[in-house]
DNA sequence: TTATTCATGTAATTTGTTACATGATTCT
DNA sequence: AGAATCATGTAACAAATTACATGAATAA
């Protein structure tokens, strides 16, 4: 997967691990995230398998290896992108933990969905920031994954709302 | 995770990893699914930290292996319950093909998102089996997830009709 | 001068997948 | 008789995470 983000990032020029980093994070992020020592390793495997190709350089006095995908890259990279994609399966610890949580009390339930409400909304205000930010070269489709975002957020906001309004309301009327 | 959802499994009864397995596929696999290998290594695993025991026993000439959460299990279980949620990333690869969809045509990109909406509705119809079948011990939070699948499943195929019907739009009207 | 950002990387570990291997029982 | 389901497991591998390690440049 990783791999895949790395070789989509370069299609859009040629940049280093940091860039390509920092770009997930202003971006992907919400649907991919990346750990700090994943794309160094990745970005190497892909040089191995010849599907980028690095140049080192010094810029500001600063070190830099700036990648470029090749064209081997590029086919493996569109051939990826017409591939069947892959069963569609939405790990979601929240939902594993709604599905036991008749073993805890219904004031942990509340917090628990509180919590998940409070993580959510970070997370859609992080991606109304990026949203309402400085324009940079987005195309389209980048904006519309931010919309994706932006609505999927909302989604889940009004369904645990909603949710919590009925448990509410099916506690037989306590205060 | 998957430990997890082994030992909240428990917590409904005593069961094989068999058993385990057969459960998650009937519930939790939308948003958690595990293969086939990877049960009893976890199990096993389980067993060597004391969080669950297991009995040996032979039912219908079957040899099975019936598993049973400890109180250590028991107890490691509700912390879980209780620990903050982990960073809420919703690992979704259709994101990543949308995100660098520049890459592809029009008429691909159609293709990719009929492919995941049959994808999805293969999924919707698998999860309205599951909730339509026998009524078996499903507890009200049970319910509570494969409601929030259905409702899940709902907004993402509105959301890509919807996507696709402002595409259709913008293609300069096109036949 | 000190903290932050820029910048790259390694090593150990975790987690899970894929594929394989076995074998009994029950349904058709 | 043969296929499917029940039932458990191993071994090799893949992917990514965590934590560590380094060091220069710049902003506070």
């Amino acid at each position: 997967m990783l791999e895949f983000i790395i070789l989509g990032s370069l299609t859009l020029g040629d940049m280093s691990g940091y860039e390509i980093k920092k770009i997930m994070s202003n971006s992907t992020a919400f649907f991919s995230n990346v750990s700090d020592g994943s794309i160094y390793p990745t970005l190497k495997r892909c040089e191995d398998n010849g599907l980028v190709c690095s140049r080192e350089l010094v810029e500001n006095g600063r070190f830099k290896k700036v990648y470029e995908i090749t064209e081997e890259g590029r086919r493996v990279f569109l051939e990826w992108m017409q591939t069947p994609l892959k069963p569609f399966i939405f790990r979601y610890e929240m939902l594993i933990r709604i599905f036991f949580a008749q073993n805890i009390s219904d004031s942990e339930l509340i917090k628990l969905i509180d919590r998940h409400l409070a993580q959510i909304m970070e997370l859609d205000s992080r991606l109304q920031e990026i949203e309402m930010g400085p324009a940079r070269n987005v195309d389209a489709f980048q904006k519309t994954t931010l919309r994706f975002g932006r609505d999927f957020y909302a989604f889940l906001i009004q369904w645990y709302e909603q949710w919590k309004y009925e448990l509410e309301g099916s506690d037989g009327g306590n205060s």
